[in-house]
RNA sequence: GGAGGGGUUCCCGAGUGGCCAAAGGGAACAGACUGUAAAUCUGUCGUCGUAAGACUUCGGUGGUUCAAAUCCACCCCCCUCCA
């Protein structure tokens, strides 16, 4: 079936793409900063990326994603598709238009779902049927079908329909998993050959937690020609060491000229051990969710701002940070306002929070710029004492 | 003055002889949250104790009973209606 291709709003030509969307400037060590482009704007890597699941960074509007300094934010396929509908969504000119999101956009295939909404989806070989969570109604997710989908929504950065395969799952099960998400990742590209419009698409290795098939995943994948390959399947309720055995192994056997894209990582030091080991791209729903949760990052560590201790904290969040929240108000404040349940509450905590996020990779990339990484890393570590203990227990 | 209803652990509120330190909710105090079915979930919540357990508590006082938040008597408060 032809794609009914819709023209992006920049007339991008696509040639070479391989060598001119991405471009990596410094190394040290394994991490890379670098300068990712797509046909809306210029992303420096490493970069978090903000998660606006059904077109809305919760809590946060595009002129707060501006202040603080966000180039691109997810949407998710499966979500979109669902309501209000990617169709709706193309005949207002896409997701940013739609959205009034001028920077770039990268959306997830609803590979994701297929872990997180495990009850309620069939997998087979075709794609995956799911049970629409909103009415029940079913809907065939196939690797074409979510493509279309994402070009409906106009992404910049497409992700291919892989299956996220949940902690656990045995040997011969994620072998089998593995071989239909490569199988899923070839008809993908070939549905869609490189070069045939500016949205970028990335491929998601696989391989659960059993190296020789996360080797065999990324041998599968990376000969062919995608714009991006992202690392699936972490963070699905391992122990924080088998995470980052599998991260270190699996990371620099991607293509050395490709970005590679740590998908849905995840805490700061996660974030800052996935750059160690030479990712580009994080996204992570952790600084809006906890932010809503009262859960705060600061350049002291992580803090509960319900604790009785804020009740009359006179003091900013976090001093050495350049957010409105921390600039304006006091934690004494931000707890009463948690405590109240006020929706003021979100939106302060969340823009906090992606700050913090969006400043870690920036402060992270300029660590990489200066040959100082590891000393950062280390500075990162130093921060969050008992998440790096669990990271090392393996170790 | 008359008739009726009611006083339960921080608050609301269930409980009308033993299974009650007393349901449920709230508040409070902690913890969790990783490609968002999340403004969600979990724990603690009389005192002491790691625990077993012990002790104190259901407006007050006194009784009945092997056993009382629950039954009886009197008293003190609160609410509604009538005069």
């Amino acid at each position: 079936m032809p794609y009914p291709l819709r023209p992006g709003p920049l007339a991008y030509t696509v040639r070479g793409m391989s060598d001119t969307i991405f471009t990596i400037e410094h190394t040290d060590g394994a991490a890379r900063a670098g300068t990712l482009r797509t046909a809306h704007g210029t992303i420096p890597t490493p970069i978090f990326m903000p998660v606006g699941t059904v077109g809305s960074v919760k809590a946060i509007a595009p002129d707060d994603l501006a202040a603080i300094g966000a180039p691109v934010i997810l949407g998710n396929t499966y979500h979109l598709y669902l309501r209000p509908g990617d169709e709706l969504v193309a005949r207002r000119g896409g997701l940013h238009e739609f959205a009034s999101w001028p920077g770039s956009i990268l959306t997830d295939s609803g590979g994701f779902q297929v872990f997180s909404l495990s009850s309620l989806r069939k997998i087979r070989e075709e794609g995956v049927e799911f049970r629409s969570h909103l009415d029940g109604s079913r809907h065939l997710f196939t690797p074409e079908k979510v493509l279309q989908i994402q070009r409906n929504l106009n992404s910049d950065i497409m992700m291919v329909l892989d299956e996220c395969v949940p902690y656990g799952a045995d040997y011969a099960y994620t072998e089998k998993s593995l071989a239909l998400t490569t199988r899923w990742a070839l008809r993908a590209r070939s549905a869609y050959p490189a070069g045939t419009a500016h949205n970028l698409l990335f491929a998601i290795t696989q391989g659960g937690f059993h190296k020789d098939l996360r080797t065999r995943s990324v041998e599968e994948l990376c000969g062919l020609d995608f714009d991006g390959f992202a690392i699936g399947g972490l963070s699905v309720g391992e122990p924080k060491d088998k995470m980052y055995d599998l991260l270190y192994h699996t990371a620099p056997q991607l293509p050395g000229n490709k970005p590679r894209y740590l998908m849905g990582v995840g805490t700061p030091l996660d974030i800052a051990n996935g750059i160690n080991a030479g990712v580009d791209m994080f996204d992570c729903v952790l600084p809006t969710r906890n932010a809503r949760n009262g859960t705060l990052y600061t350049s002291q560590g992580k803090i509960n701002i319900r604790r009785k201790q804020f009740a009359e904290d006179d003091g900013p969040l976090d001093p050495n940070c350049r957010c409105y929240t921390c600039r304006t108000f006091s934690r004494a404040y931000l707890r009463h306002l948690y405590a109240s349940q006020e929706l003021l509450s979100f939106r302060l905590n969340s823009l906090h929070n992606l700050t913090y996020f969006l400043d870690l990779a920036r402060n992270a990339r300029q660590a990489v710029i200066e040959g100082r990484y590891a000393a950062f890393l280390a500075g990162i570590e130093a921060l969050y004492p008992d998440e790096a203990a669990r990271a090392a227990a393996g170790a």
